[in-house]
DNA sequence: ATGAAAGCGCTAACAG
DNA sequence: CTGTTAGCGCTTTCAT
């Protein structure tokens, strides 16, 4: 069923069926209800595809996501691919992986012309492949910077809870603390390391360890709380994100170490998991209903159109205080 | 740059062009190659959006989602949405919520021409529903059934998966045994229950308790678990999935209940932080690798194209024995 | 193997 | 406010 077809059987013009389902359009209100109740009956919608074509918009955006494993990314997904719903957008995923051929996923991005690209990628991807990928079209980058590209970003004040982080187990009387990075060379890390060391400094704390854990994920957290519990001389804990923050809780409890008496830890995030009795875990929270709102903004009034000038957006998050930091020393 | 642009520049037809780019499409292979390369030089892309007109082929497939909260279900969507990049398809998400208004969600669905749908939503989504927004289309419901529609479906073996932790809760000694419905009116749930509950008959155990979470999440397991601990006279739980099951496991452990020793606990999924030490949860895993295998193989036969008479797969799973279940009674 | 031409279903000037 | 008329960029007969 075409918009041609309906427009002869009620013996309007088509265009005037294009308008009747043209919010804003100017057309005699008696006529649109009538067309819209005919297409109704003869389950008339319109093509998506051609309307496409010829406005050359397609309302769609693409989500460029590579890791599902941290909690954190499906829980802003959700939240972002509603956000979009809600003002007519959907969300068309590309799912890149360090394995598949990138050039390959991503001229799939632009040969179907998206409206706007949002990259919720923390690794994997390039400045030089982001500029390429995203060429010519609106973009953000959420959860990331890219230093050396035109792209905008939204993405959380990680110096800022770092230094909270370090500001907290400072309070609490604690004197030796360690760092525990998810992957070193992504720009969260390395704002968040470089935020937590300087601080510690300032405070006059030391920094016990410093380890890398090489990804982001449960088992390196519980390693390299290992590998700090095995050094000794350690009274706190600032892991990279929650997911390592868990695993490292959980080893050194199996260790015998009591949090946080022994070794208070700190994670960051707050996933849902870290409010769960059992882990109780002091983190900073990263607000993900604000970083969905700012980017969609910026999508809705075209501050990150491809002409513009790059835009960087810092959302302050929150320290949310838990049992894993609950004792104060001295 | 459109074909017909490239066509003049290069003193050839736009339909060698299309051609050029057409797998298979009869064209002198030192043309294409021609073509091929010019069209790289002048940052030629065939635009989608176009040929999906013309073709009436999207190469987009939608995917109906509305729970992210249960890890579970981010892990078959990566899956998902990367067995069906592989083969050229993308995936365009459609989030519905209990909130949402759900007919504007799906009445999207259909505008969008997508080739096909796979729906994940285990809830919230009727028959009737389901059908209508399917309607004319290639369809697969994953994870659950409908009955009263004519969808084909790829499901994990419910049944087979609960009477597994029956038998092995028998094998163990025990004898008292409860059972955490999720969502109670789902058919996984009931699938699950139903098994369940008729095998511990069976194997003449008795079943002491039997609560509806109402909701698979972890503190529907945690407050789950403590209404079984008050009643007393409980020695092993099967939670309807991994998430209760850590909910409840944790609160258990909290009461000072020793697991396995004094109560064996069971979940159904196999997430991976059922394998996590500090759970070491005993579960039925569903293979996601398979059913994702299934979903996209019968979209490429197209035996769930919207003529075929509905399918059902019934995927086999594995019960995982872990720590949670690892001490034997008498 | 190649080119010409007629759409795919809709939007957007342009008249009236 | 409504109808007419060109396209949007590609695919696909149909000739050649």
């Amino acid at each position: 069923m075409t918009a041609r077809e309906l427009a002869r059987m009620l013996g309007v013009s088509q265009s005037a069926v294009s308008r009747a389902f043209t919010p804003g359009a100017s057309i005699a209100p008696e006529l649109r209800e009538k067309i819209v109740r005919f297409a109704e009956n003869v389950d008339y919608h319109p093509n998506a595809i051609a309307s496409m074509l010829s406005k050359s918009r397609t309302n769609i955006v693409g989500i460029v996501i590579s890791d599902m494993q941290n909690p954190f990314y499906p829980a802003l997904i959700e939240q972002l691919s509603r956000a979009l719903q809600r003002i007519g957008l959907q969300s068309l995923m590309f799912n890149v992986t360090r394995g598949t051929d990138l050039e390959e996923q991503l001229s799939a991005l632009r040969r179907y012309n998206v409206d706007a690209v949002i990259i919720i990628s923390a690794t994997i991807l390039s400045g030089p492949t982001l500029q390429w990928a995203t060429d010519g079209r609106a973009a953000i980058l959420i959860n990331r910077v890219a230093e050396d590209t035109e792209l905008s970003c939204v993405i959380c004040n990680n110096a800022e809870g770092a230094r909270a982080i370090a500001d907290h187990f400072h309070a609490i009387g604690r004197r030796r603390v360690a760092y525990v990075a998810g992957l070193s060379h992504t720009t969260t890390n390395r704002e968040r390391q470089n935020a937590f060391i300087t601080r510690v400094a300032e405070h006059g704390m030391t920094l016990s360890a410093l380890i890398d854990g090489n990804e982001y994920s449960y088992y390196a957290g519980r390693s390299a709380a290992l590998d700090i519990l095995a050094r000794g001389e350690t009274d706190a804990i600032f892991f990279a994100n929650d997911i390592l923050a868990a695993g490292g809780l959980d080893a050194l409890r199996e260790s015998g170490v009591r949090v946080p008496e022994d070794i208070a830890v700190a994670g960051f995030d707050d996933i849902s998991m870290a409010a769960w009795p059992h882990y109780d875990l002091t983190t900073f929270r990263q607000p993900i209903d604000t970083i969905v709102d700012v980017a969609v903004t910026m999508l809705e009034n075209g501050s990150c159109a491809p002409g513009q000038p790059p835009v960087i957006r810092r959302i302050s998050g929150e320290l949310i205080k838990r049992g894993s930091t609950g004792i104060t020393r001295e």
